[in-house]
DNA sequence: TAAAAATACTCCATAGGTATTTTAT
DNA sequence: ATAAAATACCTATGGAGTATTTTTA
């Protein structure tokens, strides 16, 4: 047996004539024949018998068709999306640190996307807490790719840089500190904050460089969303630190760099070295590679 | 691409080890190697990479894995399926009047089965009322065979006959009438009868016969089964005309032949001369031929 | 007699084999 | 040094072709 074979067969059983099939099928006539009395042989009933001078298929026959053609279907389906994956499509599975998944990771899939439109590329997104939890699913497979923290010890991962994360302090641009482009934490404690909610991962990097100064900020209100937090400072709710992002370049905010105590926070593309990339894969970490802004 | 090769596609998948799953596949490496790396070629993705000296499935591999594995096994039961229909197994299915249901039809068919009690065999029992009707449908290759009444003009059926039905009066051991081997109708008038239901197609057939003498019978019960009808006229509640039935040989009853009017019903095995016929039917055909009693 | 399928044979593509090299532990 | 896979090359099976015969409307 054979998959031509099986095809031989469904286009046979379509038409019910030889001639007719053999020609739709660019074979002979005799080959077909042949091919198909093989297939009985093989199965040990007959699929087709003459009726007057063309075919029919006979019970067995019929039986066989629809499996063979639900087969074949499966197959089929299957090799076509192993082309279209061959051609860059299909997905990607990401994995990163929630706190990337507010803003840098789905602007830099959708910009992925816009840069692919006629091809059919879909992102599956996966967020852990911590890198070496991302680390340890990239090595068992889970993920294509991780976008993380570095970590040194594991040689067997590719790190490439991809963004640097800086706190700022946003204040509204009618504020006294508005006048400033740095300024130290200390400066910031005697105006009422804005601050990261207790689930955000950043509250707690917020909180720990107060704890480096022996302060605490003056809580004002506790928000998750930054974009939300940035709306509030623009409308004079108070002032906050949140990472540094692209759109604060376009709201009515005064954009503040901290000097001291720094904090950076620096991402990395994480691929396994030995790993073979699907083609969408590949292409992903360049286009990552070639676009990535270290802002 | 090629039935075998996926074949060795699912158990290298299974293995991960190219020497291995040769060696279970009874081909050399570099053969298995070779026909992979076509699979490889022809799809556009790598299905396997190397993993120190192993190898393991990518994401591709894995993605085709599940849908060969699907596809494969539907082909493989199909395949399976004909060939223990090529073996004698399977179904029939079984067009009959009726009136054969209730008797000579399960009679047959469980005697077949008991016949092959090593082989798995379901019927299919279809009936229809008029032997016009079936004649229909088995040019319409809904049924295998088909048992009915003879129809002379259908020069494109084989009838072989199978089976005499004819109507016979039961009455009790000790009735009056126990002591006659045959009678005519006329002379069971004077007893209370036992007579099928309305809806039994044979309550019209008696019916008939008693108008063509003119006369109606004392009706004393109407009852569906022949058998039931049997067992009252074995315990005294009347008497009963009946088609003979070979158990009427075992119960307390005298089974008396009507000589007039006579009313005989020969049944047929009706076959498409042109059809070719599924191993099993074939079977049942010679088991059919070979032990019809005309009782 | 003409249309269709089956049969007989021939040939070449390719699946699979043998020998060897490359790669990684 | 050894286990594993890849590569190069060769052989032979069987799938498909050509020519012809058989079947039936």
């Amino acid at each position: 047996m054979n998959l031509y074979h099986l095809r031989y067969f469904v286009t046979l059983a379509k038409l019910e004539h030889y001639t007719k099939a053999a020609e739709e099928l660019c074979i002979t006539q005799p080959s077909l024949s042949h091919a198909i009395s093989l297939l009985e042989k093989e199965l040990g009933v007959t699929l087709f018998q003459k009726e007057g001078r063309n075919i029919v298929l006979t019970k067995c026959g019929k039986i066989f068709l629809e499996k063979v053609k639900e087969s074949l279907k499966i197959l089929d389906n299957s090799i076509l999306e192993l082309k279209s994956i061959s051609n860059g499509e299909g997905y990607i599975d990401l994995g990163f640190l929630r706190t990337l998944g507010t803003n840098f990771v789905p602007r830099l899939a959708k910009s992925y996307i816009e840069n692919n439109k006629d091809k059919k590329i879909n992102f599956n997104f996966h967020t852990e807490a911590t890198t070496a939890d991302l680390v340890k699913s990239l090595k068992e497979k889970k993920y294509d790719m991780i976008f993380c923290s570095k970590s040194e010890k594991e040689k067997n991962i590719e790190f490439i840089p991809v963004s640097a994360q800086k706190l700022v302090l946003i204040v509204p641009s009618n504020h006294p500190l508005a006048e400033y482009d740095s300024i130290t934490l200390e400066h910031t404690l005697e105006y009422p904050q804005i601050v990261f909610s207790e689930k955000s991962g950043l509250r707690h990097i917020v909180d720990s460089l107060f704890d480096s100064i022996g302060k605490k900020p003056t809580i004002a209100y506790e928000i998750e969303e930054d974009q939300v937090i940035a709306g509030l400072v623009s409308n004079n709710f108070g002032i906050a630190i949140v990472p540094y992002m692209p759109i604060l370049k376009f709201m009515d905010v005064k954009t503040i760099e901290i000097v001291s105590p720094t904090w950076e926070r620096n991402f990395y593309l994480g691929i396994l070295k030995d790993k073979a990339l699907t083609p969408i894969a590949e292409n992903f970490k360049s286009f990552v590679t070639e676009n990535y802004i270290l802002e």
